[in-house]
DNA sequence: GTATTGATCTTCT
DNA sequence: GAAGATCAATACA
């Protein structure tokens, strides 16, 4: 699956339950970036920072956003191919308290809806990066049923935004920015 | 309700 | 020196 293009693996990522140390829930929004993207890290070469874009697949990228937020992302692709899928919302399903707690904010709603919140609340830091997605404290289960992805223009960036690579869970209410699709 | 700005790290010009 | 895959607080209508 995270062999596939950064597309395909962001919308086949939708309906997954990702949970670092039992706190997570399910993903609801994400969005692919490619190694020909102009928004993509990837873009023009490797730098320290996003050094294990470019590792293998199915392990952690997590970067400094504004010099304050985190974000991760999924590796995906081959070695040396530096694409990946930024994952930008959570449907909240365990561990509530534990996000709560971390975020500082009572409304669910707002948990783990954005990228900078869904790190923070997962607790994810520069010190995930590069780490394995199929070994403790992380997990990934599988759907429990086939979800209806919906490619979407993405959000938050300045080039290439008309891309249709933001992938969100048609009818959830728990995406990152204005209301769910149709 | 929408609009603007501060926080402050990495990279690129 | 400026911009960026952001968020939250503040200012205004």
């Amino acid at each position: 699956m995270l062999a596939a293009s950064a597309p395909e693996a962001a919308s086949a990522l939708l309906g997954w339950t990702l949970l670092v140390d039992g706190v997570g829930g399910v993903i609801v929004e994400a969005e692919a970036y490619a190694q020909d993207d102009p928004a993509s890290h990837s873009y023009g070469g490797r730098t320290p920072r996003n050094a294990s874009m470019f590792g293998p697949p199915a392990r952690l990228y997590v970067y400094r956003s504004y010099g304050v937020h985190w974000c991760a992302n999924v590796v995906c692709g081959p070695v040396g191919v530096g694409s990946a899928v930024l994952l930008r919302a959570l449907e909240p399903t365990h561990g509530l308290a534990r996000m709560r707690q971390r975020r500082g904010v009572a409304a669910e709603r707002l948990l783990c809806a954005g990228p900078g919140r869904l790190a923070q609340a997962l607790g994810l830091t520069g010190a995930h990066d590069g780490a394995r997605l199929d070994r403790p404290p992380f997990r990934l289960v599988p759907p429990a049923r086939p979800v209806d992805p919906v490619a979407t223009p993405r959000v938050g960036i300045t080039r290439a935004s008309e891309r249709p690579w933001r992938y969100v869970v048609r009818g959830s209410g728990w995406t990152s920015r204005g209301r769910p699709p149709a």
